[in-house]
DNA sequence: TTTGTATTGAAAATGAATATCAAAAGCATA
DNA sequence: TATGCTTTTGATATTCATTTTCAATACAAA
């Protein structure tokens, strides 16, 4: 899965005549190997850790090439910091996010969506994109 | 309406201590005078425009008071601006954005109210707030 | 008034993200 | 393999929204 997703990017960087770069081969890598939902800064540092060379700009350049390619996606959460999530063609994850311990729980609804398509056609809309986030407190935060 | 408002207000100040300036009286009544979704920037130049001495930072620390009072809600869309949109109680409003031409439009959904609410409770989740957004063309921007 | 505290505004600081630009690296071609 | 052209990189500076700082001011209770 995750060399389908290598291959999906290099095609990716192919037609868009980007020449293939250690460091990105780096940064990919190590953005596949992470869990949900990574900010710039955390990916940053995880890649400085083993690779001390590679710069804050590259890092968010690649991340901007990712999201562009589809390989990975953007979600801004309430803390001015973009975060990075993976991708996959037609998924789309939604957030439970507790206000508590910044604890991010994903779901998918298709009867959300459903509606979300018939609310967009009905004001003429083409949807490209959508996010939705719930914030509350989790069961542990409540107590 | 406006009236009601601002009595609102002035008890959520009166009940956290809160003194009232001319600043804060200024500041409600032209954030009451406005549409939906003003940006800090933009309230804080209608603002200046009759009342010079009003300083920026003012204008921010006063909409947070505004929306942990429960008057305003803070949106969050994807240009790194804050917005704040009248709130009223357990009024929600979704929106949908054309990416073409910043238009937004908001609507509501019961259902997808109720299938939220079930999502969270679900997990364990209680709700405070929730965000959704749809991007996509409008049918002007398609053309 | 007087006094204590909250609030203000100007300016500085912060922090995320982007732009700049010379040096380095990739890649096509000779 | 060397050459030359172009992209990419990384350090640094810059931008822009927002927050902090702090001395001066305003509020409200006594």
């Amino acid at each position: 899965m995750i060399l389908e997703k290598k291959k999906a990017f290099n095609s990716f960087a192919a037609e868009k005549g980007l020449r293939s770069t250690r460091q990105r081969d780096i940064i990919l890598d190590i953005f596949l190997s992470t869990h949900q939902h990574i900010s710039v800064e955390e990916l940053y540092l995880k890649i400085k850790s083993s690779n001390p060379g590679i710069g804050h700009a590259t890092v968010y350049r690649t991340l901007k090439l990712f999201a562009e390619s589809g390989l990975a996606r953007e979600i801004h959460l309430h803390d001015g910091q973009t975060r990075y999530e993976h991708a996959m063609e037609g998924e789309h994850h939604d957030h439970l996010v507790c206000t508590g311990c910044d604890t991010i729980i994903e779901f998918e609804d298709e009867t959300i969506e459903k509606l979300q398509r018939e609310i967009a056609s009905r004001h003429g809309f083409k949807i490209n994109n959508h996010k939705m986030e719930i914030y509350g407190l989790c069961s542990d935060c409540r107590k």
